[in-house]
DNA sequence: TTAAAATATACCATTGACAGTATATACCAA
DNA sequence: TTGGTATATACTGTCAATGGTATATTTTAA
């Protein structure tokens, strides 16, 4: 894995901001969509990439497949998480955004009881 | 300038290298031809690149245009030379040997009192 | 003023990434 | 076994990045 393959993959910020809420937390298809508000088939195939590149892997729960970080997370993603979340940008605004959308998200998956994932909401001792 | 340019930018392993070196000190476009072992064309045309980026900056001194890193350098190319210097991959290790190559070439240019740009040899007290 | 060196730009062809539509697959529940 | 939900893949068109050739520009020296 050469790092100019890492930072082609980081240079788009649909891919920057699935890692950083994986690197959060395994998350279902359709909660990243909800969160990106981005296409099914865009999000399948970005998660495609990252998985060919052993960036992330999938299992899968029901109908549900659910992705997470393949650990360990590679020094160079994680240099650059650190980076951008500590940063003012527009784009490191938008990481933290979405951390908080996520947090937002497990809660009302929690709350409302709806269907989900226990490789999720396991993380909070729900479901 | 966003995130996502600058990783655009660096995921070019010829922009990352060129970065690397002028992080170093600043050359002109021959030395720089001579190090990364490329046409002309293609090392002027990444420069004009880089220069609109504002991530260089140039000065003429008679036939020679020297570039230089626009100052202060972004945070987050700093945060990557210094990770990708420490770290140990392939594209790690040429930046490794680039920097090495700069060294001997500005003892060259030195030692052989070839025509040698002012402000690059100034830095070893040459010229 | 002409020639040579260093550098930049214009132009063109090729390639690769990306987005969208349609369709396929896997699983579950009735 | 049928239909619905979640996800993946195939196919296609479009646009941007890239590399090469030729040429232009700037400066210096003869």
């Amino acid at each position: 894995m050469e790092a100019s393959d890492l930072f082609k993959c980081i240079a788009d910020t649909q891919r920057l901001r699935i890692l950083n809420l994986l690197e959060a937390g395994p998350l279902c298809v359709c909660h990243l969509q909800e969160i990106l508000d981005v296409s099914q088939v865009k999000m399948s195939k970005q998660l495609s990439i990252m998985k060919q590149m052993a960036l992330v892997e999938s299992h899968r729960e029901g109908t549900w497949m659910i992705y997470s970080i393949k650990e360990p997370i590679h020094g160079l993603i994680q240099n650059n998480l650190n980076y951008l979340r500590e940063a003012d940008c527009s784009e490191c605004n938008q990481l933290q955004e979405d951390l908080l959308k996520r947090g937002k998200l497990i809660l009302r998956i929690t709350d409302n009881q709806e269907d989900c994932p226990s490789s999720i909401c396991q993380q909070i001792d729900c479901c």
